[in-house]
DNA sequence: GCTGCAAACGTAACCGATAACGATTGCAAC
DNA sequence: GTTGCAATCGTTATCGGTTACGTTTGCAGC
């Protein structure tokens, strides 16, 4: 059959299987009630006509829909790890995914669209939701998962220990012997950008070596925004012997940046980063970093969102995952040492 | 606001108000016929309890969502990819976009899963609806283009020029001066798969090269599938002087191989892919092979769809995209000439 | 033969919104 | 004072399902 023709509703199949609406109910739903015979005719019909029940009617009269959602900004490449993370965590357990998204991407976001596409959601389409994106007003009849919350936020959440990450990174470069370490911060607005460059300052006061407020700069997590700001820090009189950006995308753009500069990482430049993507095994030298398994923050995110609405779950309401440390060639002892 | 509670309906809105959810509808849909001073009433109602209108009963009454659905198996790494292209295509048109996904990622599948999703979107939800899948037995109300589809088939969709991007590359490799040129095929239920094998074989032709059936060997597009079939080519006597792998995935997996036999790339062996995935271009040697810029895919693919559904499509039902040679330091010439 | 009861099935209200239609109101024109 | 018309707003049917409830039917038990 080809395109066009209303779509076959279920009066199509009560009609040619010459009962009610009610009965193919019964029928599609597996309800006791129904004898052998009519269910029999009634599965023909929906055969012969290839009927498919509607989500939107059934998830409209129906509480529960089986389906759950997930809104996001827009499509970042750590998103496709989370989504993995997310299906992963949803094999075979009855839940199908919904994945919101709008179509603004470059223009300017109005205010609280995390909110209206939840709303869109939440309303009666999915028994809860996944919202990647660091927000923490959440208001919904249905259970919500914030994945990489604002700060000090209290909805249930899921978000890597970005402060011992970060710790953990310049306690590494400390280890080797490095005492001028720069910091790329990221978007000083998000919780991780905050933590993982309080770790940097805990991990040098812990050594004992003074922060010097020339050394941090900032960027805005994107790659396009380290390059100029470490071409800043490696262009002083007495430049760092190391750089640690907060993201990956950053770092990478760094060791370009180190490269045109004609210095030699990690000869007379350490470089190290923060989220572990896959392209940082792949450069030469690898890119020192911390794991923070986009992945194990979708999984975990949808285990916690199933148990919550299926109203079993036992666990903390915000989840810490632990990031590891990923040491590869960027980083080495300063030669000046 | 916290949780809890039932989510606020438009009679929610109307009992405050004081007026019919029909008047709440007209304010909110900025119809004509609403005085001023109800219409600041309904908003300031509105604004109180934090009302949003449900996608679903909207979708339910209305013809038209503004909604675009996109519909796939599971998510791979060039989904992330296509789905850049489609929202990009689709930033600032006035369209959202649903991408939905079962829940069963390893399981078998039951068959006829595309349609199920199609229905349960298009029924109502969706305006149209994108498929990422060799497959095209589409019967639905609304447009429907599909990415990569089955062969032969007439329904509106996007492929790449899989036939001339691996004819381009086969003929690479005999101008380098190979002549015995393994090929790892792809899963032959897909159409791509037939064409960049069809491609192959009528490069050899063309080169006046007889094809050697015993260099053609069977993955199915999987990296894993491909390292038993590479290593029944690479310990042949008469090994190949050239491996031309159906997919990215599959010719990095030869190249490990290649490593653990202890054959120099490209110097005992050349290897070339199809895809151009990411990791490719960060290999040593980087890997030959063909862009089929999945981002394009999704791009042309939302571009197509949206027209479609407001009805000024001009173009062809069926878009082939242009592939181009990605050369790399996977390919040389074969020692021994 | 009548009652009782459960199985089988239909009727209709309902989920939250939209839109055709009807009803009310105010005001100008006759 | 009517009439006419437009502006404003409420009533109600409807989208495609689900389900509480009512009705019919068949059959066992008295």
């Amino acid at each position: 059959m080809a395109e066009g023709g209303a779509p076959v509703t279920m009066s199509d199949v009560a009609r040619l299987a010459g009962v009610s609406t009610a009965t193919v109910s019964r029928v599609v739903n597996r309800r006791y009630g129904v004898s052998s015979s009519t269910t029999a005719q009634v599965r023909a019909a929906i055969q012969q006509l290839g009927y498919e029940s509607s989500l939107v009617a059934t998830s409209l009269r129906r509480s529960r829909t089986n389906v759950l959602g997930l809104v996001i900004h827009s499509f970042q490449s750590y998103t496709a790890e989370v989504l993995k993370g997310v299906m992963d965590a949803l094999s075979q357990s009855g839940f199908d995914l919904i994945i919101y998204t709008n179509s603004d991407l470059y223009g300017t976001y109005a205010e609280g669209w995390e909110q209206r596409h939840l709303a869109r959601l939440s309303g009666t389409l999915t028994d809860g939701c996944i919202v990647v994106t660091p927000w923490d007003e959440v208001r919904s009849g249905t259970p919500v998962v914030v994945i990489d919350p604002a700060k000090g936020s209290t909805v249930p959440s899921v978000t890597a220990d970005n402060l011992t990450g970060a710790t953990t990174v310049a306690e590494h470069l400390l280890g080797l012997g490095h005492r001028r370490i720069g910091f790329i911060a990221g978007r000083s607005s998000l919780a991780a950008a905050w933590a993982r460059e309080e770790g940097y300052r805990r991990a040098l006061a812990g050594a004992g070596v003074p922060v010097d407020p020339e050394l941090i700069v900032r960027g805005d997590f994107n790659p396009e925004s380290a390059a100029p700001v470490a071409r800043v820090l490696l262009d002083r009189a007495d430049r760092p012997t190391a750089i640690f950006a907060a993201s990956d995308g950053m770092a990478l753009k760094v060791l370009d940046v180190a490269k045109d500069l004609g210095l030699c990482v990690p000869g007379d430049l350490s470089v190290a980063g923060f989220d572990n993507i896959p392209e940082s095994a792949l450069t030469d030298p690898g890119l020192t970093t911390v794991d923070q398994s986009m992945y194990q923050l979708g999984y975990e995110a949808a285990r916690m969102l199933k148990s919550l609405v299926c109203g079993d779950w036992e666990g903390p309401g915000q989840i810490v995952l632990p990031t590891r440390l990923v040491i590869r060639g960027s980083t080495a002892a300063p030669k000046t040492l």
